[in-house]
DNA sequence: CGGAATCCAAGAAGATACTG
DNA sequence: CAGTATCTTCTTGGATTCCG
């Protein structure tokens, strides 16, 4: 598992940010989430959340109960993962605005 | 320009982070460009050197000869994001490094 | 409810040819 | 040499269905 897959696979691919962010906030179960993100698809959620903890991005729980309980949460890793995405976005936007000065 | 775009359209694409690497290291010229990444076609290169442009992690110069001759290299901003992605790597190798030792 | 399988539509990438 | 346009191929995402 290289790290280039981490970009291309965990971050470069749609709804993952946003979906890091709401299990970082909280948001722990598949059906929460589903609405959280709002247009994303049922499937592409399960693939997402089965990629993020490949990567060990999100860790797991079941819950042996009727109807079934399943809760997602980031690990160590993804916590400070998500810490840099945020810092990537603060220097993004400040370079935006110098750039814009400039102009 | 939000910032998920960065990841979806910078740092997710096949070569992209690859591509910031070499000419972070300083390889500038698109030919060299297209035999340092090995399996890249030019079209896919020539679509990768023009988003990093837009999206400010990449300048372009081009002097007027013939041949032409194009230059690239990072921005400041293309600077920190390269060290940022480095930053993330060696997290992600210590994080698998100690996952593999607990199974 | 969570998740896997299937089928279909949309977008990304490869190959090639052509212009300045 | 650098870059664009076109055509084809393949990968990704969306909708639906079924199982535990």
């Amino acid at each position: 598992m290289e790290t280039t897959d981490l970009f291309e696979k965990c971050l470069g691919c749609r709804y993952m940010v946003a979906l890091m962010r709401r299990i970082g906030e909280g948001t722990a179960r598949p059906g929460q989430l589903e609405r959280a993100l709002e247009d994303i698809s049922a499937k592409v959620l399960s693939e997402r959340l089965k990629r993020l903890v490949e990567y060990r991005i999100v860790e797991k729980t079941a819950f042996p109960e009727i109807p079934p309980r399943v809760e997602y949460r980031l690990t160590t890793f993804g916590q400070r993962l998500l810490e840099i995405v945020d810092e990537v976005e603060q220097l993004h936007n400040k370079a935006s605005k110098q750039a814009d000065g400039l102009l």
